[in-house]
DNA sequence: ACCGTTCGCTATATTTATTGTAGTATACAG
DNA sequence: CTGTATACTACAATAAATATAGCGAACGGT
């Protein structure tokens, strides 16, 4: 009976403590990778631009995406007053630093996944 | 009508060839990156070792996704005859190459989400 | 004023993935 | 024959992603 407390207890006090837990939670969903990889170099892409390059993703799970993707710092979202109006999606500081991560996940995929796309 | 077939072929023709989605579609899964990273530095690890320092994962999602790992040839299972038997999870090479990718996300997640574990 | 076009989504129903909880199977030791 | 440890599997329920369709705003043309 204490025992069981006492575990309680130490399963909250020592959390796992995971340094890529957090970062898992953002890049681990899907199409997150292949958004940010779209979005490097500063480019400003258009909704129904990612919807093409992506191939296949849902117009609905690509919003929820970007909203999420916004909400965490980083991308922006920048509605365009032109003829017709659009938006632009392009990465923050925060999602530039992500160059990093994506030109090891390429060099990775290149050498164990061969140069295969899709 | 003829237009519609010269567009189904186009878009046979161009796939959008985006070098991360193969590997996205590996490591875009929840729970990857976390069980790539507990298998660092040539730890061989149980699977009641992962349930516990993945924090709340469910067993059936944790089978499948060793499952699939090992079916990609990043993750080796040897089952290991001692008293009471169990069964140890370790990386391939392929897999242990994938830790360029894992440090780039720790630092990342350092810089732009702080120290904070979950 | 009305129609059509483009763009950026949202809505609804269906399929797939993940979870919570429990239970099974195997190998022993006593 | 019971109990313990490990590694799962089973089943029902919830969450996430998909296919498909459609809405709404901002024009431009007529």
């Amino acid at each position: 009976m204490e025992l069981a407390v006492d575990l309680r207890e130490a399963s909250l006090a020592n959390l796992p403590l995971c340094p890529v837990a957090p970062a898992a939670r953002i890049i681990g969903q899907k199409w997150t990778l292949q958004i940010v990889y779209y979005l490097l170099d500063g480019k400003s892409v258009r909704f129904c631009e990612l919807q093409d390059e992506l191939g296949g993703v849902n117009p609905s799970t690509l919003s929820s995406r970007l909203k999420m993707l916004e909400e965490e710092g980083i991308v922006r979202r920048r509605q365009i007053s032109a003829i017709p109006p659009h938006v632009e999606y392009s990465l923050t500081e925060m999602g530039c630093h992500l160059k990093p991560v994506i030109l090891e996940v390429i060099r990775w995929s290149n050498v164990w996944l061969g140069d295969r796309c899709e």
